[in-house]
DNA sequence: TCAGGAGGTTTATTAGGACAAACCAAAAAG
DNA sequence: CTTTTTGGTTTGTCCTAATAAACCTCCTGA
């Protein structure tokens, strides 16, 4: 359950790497570099101990990741709405939209998953 | 803009002020003692450094919060659409709704403020 | 044959969040 | 009065996230 669980050093790496892999862990630690501003120890810990946890794979110098992106969103939006939400999604609606607009297609998009989830 | 970031603690103390303000501060160590676990100086260190960021008041032992619940939330929920969801409200709730049922009541309830956010 | 780059690991340091033991002053109770 | 309770503060420990300096090994090109 909790193995999802990413801090947000790490959630960041792991955002590059669902943007980019399979990618060369040289080019990874290149690319911390600018985006970062990490040394490559830091890369390369990092690397280690989500590879320990079964987050990403580093092999022969090719990084790939073994959680989906879709599995850490839905469990971080799970964790925030049970926190903060009393676990309901109106509620969280609520507050994210106080004083702010939507697109019509923003809208519709919307309301053809809640009206899909509710059948 | 990052004044009502709250880290874990934090936010469960902030949360039983916002269910029992205002609240006798003896009492509130009482019950973060009985509901958290927490020592009687846990409890007056956390009041104290909230006090000192503006979330909370301690005045003549009545603790009350000066940053409201629907805030905070908003301020949450905002932070993690940006980190996690590139600000999309749509791509939030595809996340959380994966393998979810909704009741017809909560979906009414979503649909309406979509529309009314669309305005 | 050796300089330099790829691909790492080892081992620290630092900073801050999460606690609490021990202490204290004032007021209320007995 | 003196004991207890209320309402705190001071100070320190512990843990761990974040980060990197220094080091290492292998391989390749000049």
């Amino acid at each position: 359950m909790d193995q999802y669980k990413l801090f947000d050093a790490e959630f960041k790496l792991v955002s590059i790497v669902w943007d980019t892999e399979p990618v060369n862990s040289t080019e990874l630690s290149r690319i911390c570099q600018q985006k970062l501003g990490w040394k490559k120890p830091t890369t390369y810990n990092m690397i280690k101990k989500l590879e320990k946890r079964g987050i990403l794979k580093n092999e022969k110098a090719t990084v790939t990741a073994l959680v989906k992106r879709e599995q850490v969103q839905k469990y971080e939006s799970e964790v925030l709405l049970k926190k903060a939400f009393d676990n309901s999604l109106p509620a969280f609606i609520a507050a994210f939209l106080k004083d702010k607009k939507l697109s019509r297609q923003e809208a519709e998009e919307i309301k053809k998953m809640i009206e899909e989830a509710a059948k």
